[in-house]
DNA sequence: GAAAAAAGTTGAGCGCGTTCAAGTTTACAG
DNA sequence: CTGTAAACTTGAACGCGCTCAACTTTTTTC
């Protein structure tokens, strides 16, 4: 099954993959020229083409791995979020927003994320944006398990709130990794502040 | 004082912005070469370069003068707001979406967001972001209004709350032009389901 | 009005992402 | 083991955004 030629591509593969991580984060995603990689790879130029698209896929995939890991561990913090409505989204936020300078650095995320904007029709962006969907999709599933706690209000429309914190952790994160002198902790800070305001808003009388 | 230079400086710095604002709407932003700019402006291509630093540049400008619209128009929407937290923040938003297309086509919207991401830190970057927080303003002001009008309640954060509102219709604007197939009226739709979830938390009992 | 200085224009050339025709290696049949 | 087909690799060449040394035009000086 696997024979020689089997084993040489997928070798090639994870060398291509993985100097572009190690080169990226180390030297910056524009600084890096495709020459320099794939040398750093042993694979010529235009093997570095028959694996991926475009300089960009290099990065999406990285960026892939990354939020893979994230949804994971995202998943367990749903399963048995700390109790009260702000806790419970900032335990999920906040674990996000951790996460995200682990193997990436900011330009990366900026290139990443202007890459899914600017040509949202290629299989790169539409990778990006199945992500975030993804990610949309657990924080309305933890809104919808808070109301199942009661700790949220029954007439709030989980999908429709999702969207709407979603979208502003994202956008707040975006401004985040604008500004290369702002920290982990500013973000968290700002963000802490948002959601205590939404959260007296859509928890119940009780909670 | 407006010597024979003046006059062909600011003839020619027409003619480049001009020459862009046509090509880039007829033909996109990406298939416009710069070559091809410069010989529809009648310059050399290191002309448009002493005017403007990128091919970027250009696209910022285009973008700046449609905003720049938008927000003095905005301005009066803003003095005298229709009855109600719902129509007065759809009258806002849905007049920022309708503008949106007059000069600009969705790729150059995509190509100026991608850019500002990108680069942050270029004269681009913060101008287009500058744009943003005007615009963040003028939304922030309006919740001001409306609880100047007793129809949004005091305790709310208005800062906090503009933000939140201005980060959820730039997502969904975002959105709106990743994807070439979605309407206007889509977008008004989902932002108008959304800001009557928002209305009814933030609105006053009697309004 | 001529000459010098200042300001601006020009386009060939460079760098880097990307392509593709030619070459090489692996798999397979007889 | 040989010949052939299939699969993959290679790097020179291309396109386009951008630069800068040489040139041209306008302004200033006397």
């Amino acid at each position: 099954m696997a024979g020689l030629r089997d084993r040489q591509k997928a070798d090639r593969e994870r060398r291509i993959l993985s100097a572009a991580v190690t080169m990226f984060r180390a030297k910056g995603y524009r600084a890096v020229r495709l020459e320099d990689l794939a040398e750093r790879a042993d694979v010529s130029v235009g093997t570095v083409y028959n694996y991926y698209r475009t300089k960009g896929d290099l990065l999406i995939a990285a960026v892939a791995m990354e939020v893979e890991e994230v949804l994971e561990t995202g998943a367990t913090i749903v399963a048995t979020p700390p109790p009260g409505v702000e806790p419970a989204l900032m335990a999920l936020i906040g674990f996000y927003y951790d996460h995200s300078l682990e193997y990436l650095s900011k330009e990366m995320w900026r290139t990443a994320m202007a890459l899914s904007i600017e040509a949202p029709e290629t299989p790169n962006g539409q990778r990006y944006s199945a992500l975030d969907s993804r990610l949309e999709a657990q924080v309305t599933e933890m809104i919808r398990v808070l109301k199942r706690r009661g700790e949220v209000r029954a007439d709030i429309d989980s999908t429709a709130m999702g969207q709407f914190v979603f979208n502003n952790l994202n956008m707040m994160f975006i401004e985040f990794v604008k500004d290369d002198a702002m920290t982990l902790d500013a973000l968290r800070e700002t963000v802490t502040v948002q959601m205590r305001a939404l959260a007296r808003m859509i928890a119940t009388e009780a909670a």
